[in-house]
DNA sequence: GATTACTGTAATCATATAACTTACAGTTAA
DNA sequence: TTAACTGTAAGTTATATGATTACAGTAATC
């Protein structure tokens, strides 16, 4: 799977965490252990779904949009993610007569497809606010 | 995730629907459409979780181990790409005083193999047999 | 209205991962 | 003994991923 799911939790829990729920790239980079480009670029995709609003210009940043235990880790999954699950290589030909090398592939997406929203259901059932008791109850 | 899984499930469709189930490692990938070293690499996998006997020299070759209807999709998945799912990358630094930057990475590999489990899950209900009815009604 | 500190986005480069190829030892049927 | 297989690993190439750099656009502040 896709990193960008990784970070884009990382960043929401960090905005959550923070007391004005506020703050720049380059900061939750360094949180993050990245490069602000990168947060930027998953940040402005969490905008577009409405999970964080951006302010640009001196003092600006990103802000969470809505409370922790209100934003679930599917909701960031299906906004960032959706689709990264399955193998990016094609088995069989579709051209090919065997049904087998010719319908392998379609058959087996559908049913991926399947088995990854049973993978977004779960993460539905959790938000940034469990994720942050989670990480309290390590200290 | 990685495309073995892909490959698993194509080439034991490809046995389970050969009349005597059994074929050649060259065979199954021309009908994968990869080579044969791979197949070879992924049926050695199955063959120690039981799923398909082999027979070196002469005549040699891969044979299903047991009825289309009792091997699952989640079995395979489980043998073949247990753990693939999550992303490789890590995100934060365990050594930060930040407890979102030193223990975001634990909390969430743990959520995302549970919800691996739940994608695995899905995936047992699934037999090879009822993929090949799929195939058939592709027809 | 100039400056400074931000976001938004894209292009380029580096590196890690995935897949292919080749090779060869081991095995078994004929 | 030979031919047709598997088992496995090393070397090579292709692709995907992440880092870097760059720059236009925006807004607060002086």
């Amino acid at each position: 799977m896709n990193s960008e799911y990784t970070i884009a939790v990382h960043s929401l829990l960090y905005l959550a965490y923070l007391p004005d729920h506020m703050a720049s790239s380059e900061e939750i980079a360094r949180n993050v252990c990245t490069n602000p480009a990168r947060i930027r670029k998953v940040m402005s995709c969490l905008r577009k779904h409405g999970m964080v609003n951006t302010r640009e210009g001196v003092g600006g940043g990103y802000i969470l949009n809505g409370l922790p235990a209100e934003i679930s880790l599917g909701r960031i999954y299906h906004s960032v993610s959706y689709g990264t699950l399955k193998p990016n290589w094609c088995s069989g030909d579709p051209l090919e007569t065997c049904p087998v090398s010719s319908h392998t592939q379609e058959v087996m997406d559908e049913i991926l497809s399947e088995a990854e929203k049973h993978y977004e259901e779960y993460l539905t059932t959790i938000s940034l606010q469990n994720v942050l008791e989670k990480i309290n109850r390590c200290l």
